[in-house]
DNA sequence: GTTGGTAGTCATGTTTTTTTGACTAATTGA
DNA sequence: TCAATTAGTCAAAAAAACATGACTACCAAC
């Protein structure tokens, strides 16, 4: 079964979508931060200075209904969430790393 | 002389700065449509539904800021003014296609 | 049973972005 | 001279995004 995944608004313009899925305060600093690898709540919390509970977590769940992270409950010491990149989150690392090619 | 472009703030990731510089409600569709030959202010207001003056003045020009747009009186007919895009503009069509090719 | 770490939610308030509607000003054509 | 087209500006209101502080809930160690 092929699940839809459209996001509640779709624009006529699939580059609009990308843009709006990676835009806000908070989502490309996470986006990147995730390129090193699983991210979670608190540490974003402690990485990402000025930033907020709130904001965060609205980031982290956004990020994952766009299909760009995938939430992941860890089974281990003291069981907590990740955040990984998913197969579409990887196909936009190279975007990403475009952009960073077109200076400021 | 090589004039200092760089806009008030910039973010410490530079991917950052350019989803910056294309995001906001107007200026992903104003880009898409530069991208087919000059776009101009009149004719972006009938082209974009739902938009207004105020909107779109402010997306040219932030558009040009960003040193994406180049403003252009053109000396015709009916004297008016171009918008084109710049050659980093055009550097960033390659991301903008890119991302089309992300689906949503 | 209290502290500390995990990952949040909720209501509220502030700040930023976007929209609305009125207004300006130069040029063109009749 | 009047009307339309060009390309805007300005102040204010509405809407969306973001921040703040209190609160919840689970688990483990002491």
């Amino acid at each position: 079964m092929t699940t839809n995944n459209l996001p509640q608004e779709e624009a006529s313009c699939p580059a609009e979508n990308i843009l709006k899925q990676l835009s806000g305060k908070w989502k490309p600093q996470i986006f990147r931060l995730a390129l090193d690898g699983p991210v979670r709540f608190n540490s974003l919390l402690r990485q990402l200075p000025g930033s907020n509970k709130q904001s965060v977590a609205t980031a982290l769940k956004e990020l994952e209904e766009a299909d760009i992270l995938v939430k992941t409950v860890v089974q281990e010491k003291p069981l907590h969430i990740e955040y990984t990149l998913s197969e579409k989150g990887q196909a936009m690392v190279s975007v990403f790393r475009s952009m960073e090619g077109l200076l400021g």
